[in-house]
DNA sequence: GTACCATGCAAACGG
DNA sequence: CGTTTGCATGGTACG
């Protein structure tokens, strides 16, 4: 996981904690810049006011941007990420918001975007300036230099403060639900100002491709952050031009793309409108100044939606509210048009892609029509559902006709901890998703497309009254530069940590296609532990339990298992335990094979018997019988354990065992009877290993057996074997 | 009868 | 002599 995450509390952090904390969190935080505190309670999740329409899209490009990109790209490439301002990843102060990984991807947006733009330099910059964060006046302007090719305050220092008020208005305004969803995750976008030329530069080709508009004397407020800032300086100086004059340029404007519907479904209330008029300088002039920002607002969702039209028509595989959908690299990010930089929430692991889908209501907070795992068969029968009671019937196996659909696609997992589950998961930062504020009823704005309702809630007044606080962009900027800087720091901790973790030996032979360099062995890690309940669970006792007569190998609950596996995902219980134990399936991992450890597999040979046919089926092809070294990671520990998978010729056959398996199993403190599963991370490309140990609550009886006894004891189990019921099926060699 | 696999066990190896 | 390596044996499930 390279990125943020927000816990249990919809807290949003990156791993070394992402900047909020730094900026004072949100509610309780302790800044005390008026400005400071007021766009991050603005930004807080909790105001999570604004739920617009968001297309997953949006999030693809600079999700990918921040992701995909090894080193931060330089600024021109990100305009986006320009300036991310400040309060964006306020976490989100309201307990009660459900956290999924959606939302959560988008509060990280903002990090990552910061972590974008961040360059080595940079770093050390805000270093400088996180030390006397508190003071907006000494944030160096140079600190934002690569993002911030519009520093109009630097250039009229004398209007700065009117200026920022103005500024600062707009942006406030933005964050009370003027703006969409992403703008609320990440308000970069709202702070236009701040977006480099460079940006312009290269948005505005596919702008106006996308959306041309036919304006000679276009105001530039739509295309040019600058000229949106300049225009409200001159216009700050030019109180002549009334209202109807700048609705009726913005008109002229954008009359290709803003139609008589879009300006009627512009609902504001009046208490609203006075409030924010009032705030934004008061009489005729704020309510230009609103007037304008609601149109700019129109305008830019309406560019948006624009855009995502045809971006979905295009290429767009899946609807975002598909919670299966799969997840569209989008390799080009393409630049958000117009204004709004749409910072997309940079998938913090790269190996889980997290779902670029939104609720598209922004009061969906029951993820239950999404979340419900696919249905699937009763799991009797599934290979290794370890909470199949009944035998499982090998020869109907579905897995015998699914193996060949092993590879995970995000289309058909799912991700309890997506939505809004607390999340006990938190042993691990990787193997916790995302969590992000569930959606909330907005306080402000409640937006569905160009409509936005405003529901006017206390909190809102006071956010009002310190829209004219004294905060400064450069406060502003130099909270961003922390976040950054937070966010890179904890990006490039990230990197190295996975390099360490997966830097593979010089032996290591055999690696599963897949990309490399994304950290899923700690995703799943958790204590690999199964209970088993003594009580009428016979058959899914675990081996050596006391009364059980002969356990049913019970397979674990594995992190990410394909689900056409069976894998038992599809057991209530296992999923039950799964949560408890804070395993959540994840997407890339492909469950290979299980292997119930016997003695001599627990034993001081450290060898592990791999079951025939899995290990043909699902490990490479050995044409020695030295085998290969196969780095296993093990998902508890993230440890790569250099394993040697070979064979034995015997009968004519052969055996496949696992070898060196010794320190892994002591380490796992594996015994008789506990398993091990492996997978493969299908997009980092590594073998995975997972030791699952099955107690029961009481002391566990005398495990040693002989396998003759064993063996009459697992007569009553087809997977008696140890292996997986597919194991029966023979495969002559 | 055959395949699978748990494990016994002898040979090899090494301190 | 202890450990490791590699093969062989035999129980079990299944066709």
């Amino acid at each position: 996981m390279k990125g943020i995450e927000v816990d249990d509390g919809g807290d949003l952090h990156a791993n070394d904690g992402v900047g909020l904390g730094d900026t004072g969190g949100c509610a309780g935080g302790t800044d005390t810049t008026g400005f400071d505190a007021m766009e991050d309670e603005a930004m807080g999740v909790g105001d999570g006011e604004i739920w617009l329409d968001r297309d997953p899209d949006d999030l693809l490009d600079v999700h990918d941007n921040s992701i995909f990109y090894g080193d931060f790209p330089p600024l021109p490439d990100f305009p986006c990420m320009s300036s991310s301002s400040s309060s964006s990843s306020a976490p989100a102060p309201v307990k009660s918001i459900a956290c999924s990984s959606s939302s959560s991807s988008a509060s990280s947006s903002s990090a990552a975007s910061w972590a974008v733009l961040k360059s080595d330099a940079e770093v050390d910059e805000d270093k400088k300036n996180h030390r006397d964060h508190h003071d907006p006046v000494e944030v160096p302007p140079a600190a934002l230099s690569s993002t911030a090719s519009m520093e109009i305050p630097q250039e009229a220092p004398d209007q700065g403060l009117e200026d920022v008020d103005c500024i600062n208005v707009m942006e406030n305004f933005g964050y009370m639900d003027l703006l969409e969803p992403n703008d609320i995750w990440d308000p970069s976008s709202l702070f236009h100002m701040d977006d480099s030329h460079d940006f312009e530069a290269e948005q505005q080709p596919q702008q106006e491709q996308e959306q041309p508009k036919p304006q000679p004397e276009l105001p530039p407020q739509q295309q040019d952050e600058e000229f949106m800032v300049q225009r409200n300086d001159e216009e700050g100086q030019r109180p002549s031009e009334d209202l109807a004059m700048v609705f009726f340029e913005w008109l002229k404007s954008n009359k290709e793309s803003i139609s008589p519907e879009d300006l009627r479904n512009i609902k504001l209330k009046r208490a609203t409108i006075e409030c924010a008029a009032k705030r934004l300088g008061g009489g005729k002039e704020g309510m230009k100044q609103l007037l304008k920002l609601i149109l700019e607002w129109v305008q830019n969702h309406q560019l948006q939606k624009k855009r995502i039209s045809e971006t979905q028509i295009s290429h767009f595989p899946y609807n975002y509210q598909d919670p299966y959908a799969t997840q569209s690299p989008n390799p080009n990010p393409s630049p958000i048009p117009n204004i709004n930089c749409n910072p997309i929430p940079p998938d913090p692991n790269p190996c889980f892609p997290s779902p670029h889908w939104l609720p598209q209501s922004p009061y969906m907070t029951d993820p239950s029509p999404v979340m419900a795992p696919p249905p699937f068969p009763p799991m009797v029968g599934y290979m290794g559902d370890p909470f199949a009671n009944g035998p499982s019937n090998i020869n109907s196996h579905p897995y015998q006709s699914t193996s060949e659909y092993h590879i995970l696609d995000s289309t058909n997992t799912w991700q309890p901890s997506q939505f809004s589950l607390p999340s006990p998961y938190t042993s691990f930062p990787e193997s916790n998703l995302p969590l992000a504020p569930a959606p909330q009823p907005p306080q402000a704005f409640a937006g569905y497309g160009n409509q936005f309702t405003y529901q006017y809630f206390p909190g809102n007044g006071e956010r009002l009254t310190r829209l004219g606080s004294s905060a400064t962009k450069e406060a502003r900027k130099k909270r961003m530069a922390r976040q950054r800087r937070v966010f890179s720091h904890h990006h490039r901790h990230h990197n190295h940590h996975n390099q360490q973790q997966q830097n593979p030996s010089p032996d290591q032979q055999a690696r599963p296609a897949g990309n490399e360099g994304c950290n899923s062995a700690a995703q799943a890690n958790q204590a690999n532990w199964v209970f088993w309940p003594s009580a009428g669970a016979a058959s899914n006792s675990p081996a050596g339990a006391p009364d059980a007569p002969q356990p049913q190998p019970p397979p674990p609950p594995p992190p990410a298992v394909d689900r056409q596996a069976g894998q038992a995902q599809n057991n209530p219980r296992q999923l039950a335990a799964e949560r408890r134990q804070g395993w959540k399936p994840e997407k890339n991992l492909k469950f290979l094979l299980q292997k119930v450890l016997k003695q001599s597999d627990v034993g001081n040979l450290g060898r592990i018997v791999l079951p025939k046919k899995e290990a043909e089926t699902h490990l490479p092809e050995l044409e020695a019988r030295d085998g290969i070294t196969i780095p296993m990671e093990d998902i508890g520990t993230s440890r790569v354990w250099n394993m040697r998978y070979r064979f034995w010729p015997n009968n004519k056959s052969r055996m496949y065992l696992l070898e060196n398996t010794g320190d892994f199993v002591r380490s796992n403190g594996l015994q008789e009877g506990d398993f091990i599963v492996l997978y493969s991370d299908v997009k980092c490309g590594k073998y995975m290993i997972r030791g699952v140990k099955v107690r029961q609550s009481g002391p566990k009886s005398e495990s040693k057996r002989s396998g003759k006894s064993q063996r009459n004891q697992q007569t009553a189990s087809p997977a008696g074997n140890g292996s997986t019921p597919s194991l029966s099926k023979r495969t002559t060699k």
